[in-house]
DNA sequence: TATGAATGAGCGTTCATTCAT
DNA sequence: CATGAATGAACGCTCATTCAT
């Protein structure tokens, strides 16, 4: 593993363990095993770690989605996979997700922000623009459009359960999804 | 105004202006007319801010949601002014939505956030509960349930436009203020 | 008790609890169920405090000692109970006595510590002066010199058992005590 | 001359001319020539840095003995020349030498006292041990003991002295010495 | 006398950033 | 490329002191 990958990947855990703020670059360089100076050789500043974050943390979510949903299931299934893959990750880096969704990270790098979320809208997008073109939604809204709602939807629901750190909530969080699956399903006008 | 105020007061409008990692005790307690140490006397800390700012944000949109919905409208009406208001308060303050919203406003008072974020749900829960039984919508989960999804669907779709500054935006607001309408009408299984 | 007496048995309290820099004024007042100004009708800031508590300690130190010693009782019996008297004396104030004797509080207002410690060293010296006059003693110095020296050596020596509040200490201190005694006997010059 | 080196001699010097409590660590920075944060690279506070003076000052002390006391001279003259070190000590570093002294360098760090003191304590025994087997003193405590009580009483008269600045006490220090050295004689059975 | 809310200078401390090695 | 000791501006916070009541 390179040192700045090394960089990224200490960043994110310590990010989880105790919170964006109270993360000093002094952590994250101990934790990596390298160099106070060596980070600045790969960002100029700690807010410019946020988008490289950003880009794990996508992939993380897309690779998550990609191999929790079957794509020769029906498409209400899919659907379901798809509310469990966000929730998992939400489950594991709650903390992370709340930063970037929430956009905290600095109003400094917003363009790259677009383009570091592309791939998952447009995976979103790519499916609904499939079920539409086969009848399977009737909600005809633009398929980027949806795929923000439901990706903003999701999210916001999984973020309710596990903001707050405590244990056994799987039967809170069964029901949370369950509510969710169907506004979904309602929402883009799934036949039932 | 006592000085308790005027702190929480200062603390919003520069949260708003300047975000809320950048702004330093020192700058609200200028802008309040008041000695350092007198903020110390009501806060012992900025993030014990929080739940007090939180408050008054919650009356705020509270009572924006209120003003702006008829009660005599159609509930589809209703709908819309209901989105309306959410996206308005979002586009105001939605630096401070933001930080409230993704909790990011530390881990040490959320047992606070939720007695704070009562009122708001219980407003919506409410109309839901309504428009069930009057059969105006065909979703039966439970109220509150519902509540959740409807402020967390339309909160995050106004920050995903009002999260960045950039003017001009009015016609991008609009379109998303419609398809968010669009979805929530369809979720809820309001007859067309 | 008068609020000037509350005041000074309060900062005697705190000061024996967790130290004379981190006690506050603050706590102090709190301690004696007083206002925060009313402090300052009494002394005109902290380091004025000392000369009263030094009273204070001086009176109880005396008068532990003129209750100790058995003014019948042979020299070298008297010199052994006045030894017990210092060291009890110190065990339970040692922090205060440590202030006053290493004269840390301050160079302000040494001029008054000399009037207000006269009271034990002319008592000592008193004492010193009878026996020198009935022989019990060969050491011919001063009375008052010698005074300062059995003062000096008896309170170091218990300073250096009391110093560090481990328990079980009480071995040592008899220890401590039978040495220090042998050596006043001797450097006084009382027949043995 | 290392960072940490400059640090504590820079402690030293103005814990000695202004006294300790009104010593900040901005004073000692600038005398020592560095960067308010180089301090916090070697010591964690202001209170830490007390066992590196105690260190300094011991071996000062103990060096200002060993090159007064000429090996040769007959004990009495020896002991002479020790009650002469020690009040020179103290005269020069009688703010520094109150404060290790009197131990109110914070309780944190006691342990580390003892063994700072050894080396001081282990002269003197020595001493001592050598002067009781070759029968030059009658006082048969042991010389561990003898040796804190011979400190404790030199200090102690030493600091009656020295702590009051005023200057013109030439005579007052010399009968003191006689005085004190006297008493020490007696006190360990030197034969006159 | 007595109060206690308010003050604000000044303290200890942090930590992103630099640069000689 | 990599280091890590050194920096110093800037922060949160304390607390002795004041004064209108």
């Amino acid at each position: 593993m390179s040192k700045k990958e090394a960089i990224v990947q200490s960043a994110i855990r310590i990010f989880t363990e105790k919170g964006v703020e109270k993360t000093t670059i002094s952590d994250i360089v101990k934790h990596a095993g390298i160099a106070q100076g060596t980070f600045y050789l790969y960002f100029p500043s700690k807010l410019s770690l946020m988008p490289a974050i950003a880009e794990v943390m996508v992939k993380t979510t897309l690779q998550t989605v990609i191999d929790t949903v079957k794509p020769k299931s029906a498409f209400q299934d899919r659907l379901r996979q798809f509310v469990d893959a966000i929730f998992e990750v939400n489950r594991e880096y709650h903390e992370i997700q709340a930063m970037i969704y929430s956009g905290l990270a600095s109003t400094e790098h917003l363009k790259e922000w677009e383009t570091v979320y592309a791939p998952i809208y447009e995976w979103i997008s790519g499916q609904i623009a499939h079920a539409q073109k086969d009848g399977l939604i009737r909600n005809d809204s633009p398929p980027d459009a949806l795929a923000k709602l439901i990706i903003g939807l999701t999210e916001s629901a999984a973020e309710q359960i596990y903001l707050y750190d405590e244990i056994g909530q799987d039967s809170r969080a069964a029901k949370q999804k369950e509510e969710t699956l169907k506004f979904l399903l309602m929402g883009l006008g799934v036949p039932s």
